[in-house]
DNA sequence: AATATCTATCGTAATATTGCAATATACTTA
DNA sequence: TAAGTATATTGCAATATTACGATAGATATT
């Protein structure tokens, strides 16, 4: 059907998948790192360093807004993005927690 | 278009969004977090714990396994599945990686 | 061998995502 | 205020994802 059944999972698991789903597209990856690098950019500046349309950016960037991991800030006639470090540091946690549920890897141990 | 232009991007995003994208829905992170706690398992059971029809929990399984988080040995009629550590690690680093790049939060640094 | 069990694959319907041109909105500057 | 610049939104076409019934293949049990 192309919908998820969101309600046979636990909270923690819808949040972890909708967060993933916003890491899962290149382009948003490469606006995430854009923004690390220059720890505040704007869109105009993304429509040049990626070879998007401005349109498809825009509708990244509103993507990303959504989870929290970049905020706006109006500029003048522009918009000031950058990553949200609370926010960021929460889905990092978030990640970890789950990758934490297994130990180092040991080559070999498993089936 | 529904179709990602890939070849704009660098690997590590191309790849980073991969795997994210096989994160991103609930019942894969329920099927990790199952194979974690168990340390093997099979496709019988997860029918049982999560609420989806075996060929939609099968067609999860295959997308786990064509990123490497899981593998499958056949085991008698059944097939036990558990994470692949190697496989684990490697993508626990990948998102690190990313992670990183920005130092832990410090409230209302930001823009 | 016949039957039951387990898993994979196929086919299909419903919905979601990606990308962009066109357009709207909002601020700036002349 | 008019023209220019920056960003958001809308509408649409192409493609991808999700889900499941039906079915196939492979092993186990009787």
């Amino acid at each position: 059907m192309g919908v998820t059944k969101s309600d046979l999972f636990n909270e923690m698991q819808n949040e972890l998948a909708t967060v993933a789903k916003v890491l899962a597209h290149p382009a948003r990856v490469a606006i995430i790192q854009h923004l690390l690098k220059s720890n505040a950019c704007i869109n105009g500046d993304l429509v040049q360093e990626l070879g998007l349309a401005q349109a498809t950016i825009s509708q990244h960037l509103r993507e990303l807004k959504l989870v929290g991991i970049i905020q706006g800030t109006i500029d003048g006639s522009r918009i000031s993005y950058c990553i949200n470090p609370v926010r960021w540091t929460e889905i990092k946690n978030q990640f970890n927690e789950l990758f934490d549920q297994y130990p180092t890897a040991i080559p070999g141990e498993c089936c």
